[in-house]
DNA sequence: TTATCTATTGCGAATAGTTGCAATAGATAA
DNA sequence: TTATCTATTGCAACTATTCGCAATAGATAA
């Protein structure tokens, strides 16, 4: 069973209609290996098959973040990016500086995860997380 | 001197150009106790002196995030909140499940930001941060 | 003071993302 | 199968935020 398939399986148990766009869009998400914004998703889709409104996009996406099957990051780029599990894991250091994206090994956070679940009872979603800061290069200066 | 003059002055010394506008937007957000958005700030401004237009107000925000004077997140609340260092330092914990919003120990993340630096030199902002995930009355469903 | 240089502003248009609503179509049970 | 119920979709309108550009006005040096 594809991971797409596992989502869409998941999400019939979990009482949401399967459609024909929910389907074409997790596959079009757990296809690409990168993040993809929103109008990515319907360019893609748009090459295939029929047409999906960029709302219907945006909502299925909520929709999956919301039931933890997809990322949802703000990488500084002016529009929000969105991965599966397949990416990842790993988090994002963002300089507000000069825009640089620096990739870091999501193991920086596991103390963070348990604190909080200990703490707070609260589960954060640290598998592929973004940072905002100043890099080293910037420090520099 | 109260903070929005340390703000200004220091603006100035970097080189940025001080004018009525930035004033009062500085004066505004370290005014407000809580976090602020950038429409709030055009109604306060609105109460007692000349109108300032909404871009501006934005790109000054953007500009004290940037010079480090400001911090902005994001509580899923639709749209981004601004506040200065008179605000926190503490996190906010987002649930994705129910929206609620946890106020936490800014401590957790010493660690962290110690990591980050010493492994990637970044020096993240993490006085005032965001984390998403799910609260405990959520996890218990 | 005045002239010069150019950063900043306001405005309107553009882009990103959300929402109300009527039409459509999954899911379920008869 | 068919009928029923209501979740989901498409569309258009709306909100949040950004951007290009011409006009304005800080800062600096003469
Ligand atoms: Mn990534
Ligand atoms: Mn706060
Ligand atoms: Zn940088
Ligand atoms: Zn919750």
């Amino acid at each position: 069973m594809t991971q797409a398939q596992t989502i869409v399986t998941e999400l019939k148990k979990r009482g949401y209609r399967i459609t024909p766009q929910r389907e074409m869009i997790v596959e079009a998400l757990t296809r690409s290996p990168r993040h993809v914004t929103a109008e990515e998703i319907v360019e893609r889709l748009r090459e295939h098959t029929s047409a999906v409104n960029i709302a219907t996009v945006y909502r299925t996406l909520e929709l999956l973040w919301q039931e933890g099957f997809a990322r949802k990051n703000d990488l500084s780029e002016g529009k929000s990016v969105y991965a599966t599990f397949q990416h990842g894991p790993h988090i994002h250091l963002v300089c507000r500086k000069c825009g640089r994206v620096i990739e870091a090994d999501a193991a920086v956070l596991d103390a963070l995860g348990k604190d909080l679940l200990e703490q707070y009872g609260f589960q954060p979603d640290l598998d592929h997380f973004s940072i905002f800061g100043v890099c080293a290069d910037c420090l520099d200066k």
